[in-house]
DNA sequence: CTGACTGCAAACGTTTTGCACGGTA
DNA sequence: TACCGTGCAAAACGTTTGCAGTCAG
């Protein structure tokens, strides 16, 4: 189990307190908006800039430690990267959730039928979730 | 064989010019970015407004006559809408095409392992397309 | 000690809005 | 004719940049 420390260095960025806190969000919540994060952040360090939530974000794109998941219809949200996995969103409740699930065999028939080799996969798909199916 | 003043009408948008050109543009093309899609007007319509393509193609997009296409790492790109597909954008050349292949599979297992009850799914693959691969 | 990070303010690009005019139904 | 659509300009919005002070390594 890696710390949030090292998780940082690995990427080369320095320890700092605000990046800390990011990271523990995300971890936290899974999927943040950044306003969402920004409005967080607020209530642990009420000086922080909204500019300092920028950089970071985009340091830790760059760096590959976070990951930009665009949501059709809505804000994009951030996530800690991890193994790839599949995005579900609620259309009711707005909640993104991760699946893990096999995406070997689209892949294949999509190079298939394509031609195109393919190096990376994004699949969200949208629907009711298993909470909002019972309320 | 549907003519796009039929199209218009059956999405109760009034036909005029510049929507007839933006369908046109989009059935050309395929997928346009609004910046593409405001330069290739302005050919045809040199005092065309960047806030009349900003409407209508928000309208077309209500009323589902078009569809935003998010697309990693890059800008928004509309197509007109038509059976589902999956879209690969090249890493290279970052053209966007269509493919259609069948996704009712990983959906149904994605059913089952979430729980959710599944309405739509956007598919976007990343890879280098068969032309960039000879180059 | 040096370079990187932070917060603030200003700048920037994109998208939306309000309004007067013109065109569609 | 009544309403919707267009073009223009301004406003709003999200994001980025520059800078001075501070902190991590």
């Amino acid at each position: 189990m890696e710390t949030t420390v090292e998780l940082l260095k690995e990427h080369s960025l320095k320890v700092t307190p605000q990046r800390l806190k990011i990271i523990a969000m995300l971890e936290k919540h899974g999927h943040l908006t950044i306003d969402e994060l920004y409005r967080l952040m607020l209530q642990e360090f009420p000086n922080v800039s909204l500019a300092t939530i920028y950089k970071n974000i985009n340091q830790m794109a760059e760096t590959r430690l976070i990951q930009e998941v665009k949501i059709p219809g809505g804000k994009s949200v951030y996530e800690i990267v991890k193994e790839p996995h599949l995005h579900m969103v609620c259309d009711r409740c707005h909640k993104v959730e991760d699946i893990i699930i096999g995406t070997d065999k689209i892949i294949k028939e999509a190079e298939t039928a394509s031609g195109y080799q393919i190096q990376e996969s994004f699949i969200t798909l949208r629907g009711i979730c298993p909470d909002c199916q019972k309320g």
